[in-house]
RNA sequence: GCGCCCGUAGCUCAGCAGGAUAGAGCACCAGAUUCCUAAUCUGGGGGCCAUGGGUUCGAAUCCCGUCGGGCGCACCA
């Protein structure tokens, strides 16, 4: 379908005033980790396969691979390239191997290259290309890990916008922690990112809160309203929201009609709710640049523009829903609205973007607000809880169409991505916990986090996929805390740092000068954190942040190993008291592997504890 | 009925854009602390990667079917 022709509207270019953040930049010293420059001597290696003649120029090399063996004994690198390469060149894998080995073992830091499997070839590297990498740690410091990979792009991450009905619930816990985390990462793999609140302030969710707010209101006049009624939200929350408009308006609006009020009391009713959830993602350390409201957007007329733009392309006309399969709706009937072509892009079903009052759908309304985004960054995430997962379709189908995509997948379009987050489960004592935000009986994400503390919330809802559903037990989160990952891995901080003072006390500080004398079991430490710049460039193409809090479990688990060798042996500890030299290399390694710790948990926005 | 997600050790979960012998924690069993923080560590038992096909040099990973669990399925948000 050809709708080239017809411009964007000039408001969907412009749009919201998205503030432009700086891009992160790394330090950019001549500092090269291990795993940046690898991949790039493969690749040179292929190069002058090709100089060569060896294998035919331009092929997809997509595939080739560069990445520690899960078995240390094979090498420290392995590449699947002649395995990857050897159909398309035409070549016997075994052949291609042996070509590439030849070049491979020019890379200086490479004392063998051997030939393994099916195809693979192994690299040994000497030692002082891993002791060049802790040096690499020590320059880079914070930025260590921080990758360029994004290229600057600017991306969008929305995550939480839980409606403004009440304060924030468990319910809301893992998108909002998964979405900021995935935030951090992304900025720190190089792209420019927004982290947006979209805020549902023009539904009937907001009348009824409004409405509620207004019995408050009555109340605290001094009407004795009893029970609160089906239908409007009974939560306490609401009374202090209903005594702040007593105190400012008085009786004025106590036995006006609806109409008188209504708009007044939505407003005032929203802005109170932001302000609570403002404070309960405070709490987490979540703060959002940009928090867009649905019903400014539809005050703007944006809905409109989105609708005339989509008419214009034949992508949205005036017809009929069908009856709902599988199903029976008992009072349905069938009646005219305007509908989106979502079929078009993938979707079961085309979907209304008005109500047959004229008002806009959820959906209409979201439609305008995605345009927008879209126009002004590089690519959209979107961070939605599970149960929207009906409607992903039809919004991936309304960003590509409005983005001018074409074909069922939407090719051509701008990125998006919607990223599921499943749900938690909640759990008092081994049984599951419903909550209700109408019955008033949930559990609200401020008494969870001052039970068991920011941190262990933020890495709990961490440490599984996203995509899978968990269990969040109170009882056993609280109790049996010291279990908790998160203190394996901020301990393992802790003891360094701690390691690191007493040192200091006694004289010793760390020290680059003796690296040589650092052993296999030190070096095997420095090949895991090694593994740190890559893992975050994964995690962040897959957009997937619980990667980090694993690697870090494995890293902090690797140096409590390392230090409980010294239960036994005495002359493995850090601190060597005859040996300056030899201690201010353990030191140096410490200070480097507490450093990879730190960045990784900053990323996860959870505390490097100095001390526990 | 349809769509999306999930199914890996007794339990809770990893498994890195298919890669070499499938890992960890908890629980269970046996050990380590006059010593840099034992909130730690060492060792042991335990798996038909739900199931049946397919793709290929190679599958827990990709595709299809089946079974089991979750979420959703008119104008709600």
């Amino acid at each position: 379908m050809p709708c080239k022709a017809v411009p964007l509207p000039e408001q969907a270019r412009g749009g919201f005033p998205y503030p432009r953040k700086q891009a992160n930049r790394a330090a950019m010293t001549e500092t090269t980790t291990l795993h940046a420059a690898f991949p790039g001597h493969v690749a040179a290696a292929l190069d002058a396969l090709e100089a060569a003649g060896t294998i035919p120029a331009g092929l997809p090399r997509g595939a080739v691979a560069v990445e520690p063996p899960r078995d240390p004994a094979h090498g420290d690198l392995a590449t699947n390239a002649a395995m990857v390469l050897a159909k398309p060149a035409g070549l016997n894998p075994r052949v291609l191997a042996d070509a590439l080995a030849a070049e491979l073992g020019k890379v200086p830091g490479v004392t063998a290259v051997e030939v393994a499997g099916p195809g693979f070839l192994n690299l040994r590297l000497t030692d002082a290309v891993w002791l060049d990498e802790l040096r690499a740690i020590a320059a880079l410091a914070g930025a260590y890990g921080r990758s360029t990979k994004g290229g600057g792009t600017t991306v969008n991450v929305e995550y939480v916008s839980a409606n403004p009905t009440g304060p924030m619930h468990m319910g809301h816990c893992r998108g909002a922690v998964v979405g900021d985390a995935l935030a951090s990462l992304l900025e720190f793999a190089g792209h420019t990112v927004i982290r947006e609140y979209y805020v549902n302030d023009a539904g009937g969710q907001v009348d009824v809160l409004a409405r509620s707010v207004h019995l408050r209101y009555r109340e605290a006049l001094g009407e004795a309203v009893g029970e609160v009624p089906e239908g409007l939200y009974p939560g306490d929350y609401l009374v202090p929201v209903g005594q702040a408009l007593a105190e400012e308006f008085g009786g004025t609006y106590a036995a006006a009609p609806e109409s008188e009020w209504l708009a007044l009391f939505r407003t005032r009713a929203v802005a109170a709710m932001l302000e609570m959830i403002k404070a309960d993602l405070a709490r987490l350390d979540i703060h959002h640049d940009l928090f867009s409201s649905e019903a400014e957007l539809q005050a703007a007329g944006k809905p409109q523009e989105a609708e005339a733009w989509l008419r214009a392309h034949d992508l949205v006309y005036d017809g009929q829903l069908e009856a709902p399969k599988g199903k029976t709706v008992e009072d349905w009937e069938p009646v005219e609205l305007p509908l989106f072509r979502s079929t078009r892009f993938g979707d079961d079903q085309d979907r209304p973007i008005r109500k047959s009052d004229g008002s806009w759908t959820y959906f209409g309304a979201d439609l305008a607000y995605h345009f927008q985004k879209a126009a002004s960054v590089d690519a959209l995430v979107d961070i939605w809880g599970a149960d929207h997962a009906g409607t992903v379709k039809r919004i991936k189908a309304a960003v590509a169409a409005l983005t001018q995509g074409h074909g069922p997948k939407g090719e051509g379009s701008k990125p998006f991505e919607v990223k599921l987050v499943q749900m938690v489960q909640l759990m008092k004592g081994g049984q599951p916990f419903k909550m209700s935000k109408r019955a008033g009986n949930f559990v609200t994400l401020a008494d969870v986090v001052d039970m068991v503390g920011k941190d262990v919330v933020r890495f709990t809802m961490l440490t599984r996929k996203p995509d899978a559903q968990m269990d969040f037990d109170f009882d056993k989160v609280v109790e049996a805390s010291k279990d908790n990952p998160v203190f394996y891995v901020q301990y393992a901080h802790a003891r360094i740092r701690s390691t690191l003072r007493k040192a200091a006390a006694e004289g010793f500080a760390p020290s680059a000068e003796g690296l040589e004398l650092l052993g296999d079991e030190e070096l095997a430490l420095v090949k895991l954190g090694a593994q740190f710049p890559r893992l975050v460039e994964a995690a962040a193409a897959a957009r997937e942040p619980h990667r980090v809090a694993f690697f870090l479990y494995d890293l902090a688990g690797a140096f409590h190993s390392y230090w409980n060798l010294g239960n036994d042996k005495p002359e493995k500890r850090f601190i060597v008291a005859q040996d300056a030299k030899l201690t201010g290399a353990r030191l140096y390694l410490a200070s480097q592997i507490g450093q990879i710790v730190k960045n990784g948990l900053a990323l996860l926005g959870v505390e490097a504890v100095e001390e526990m």
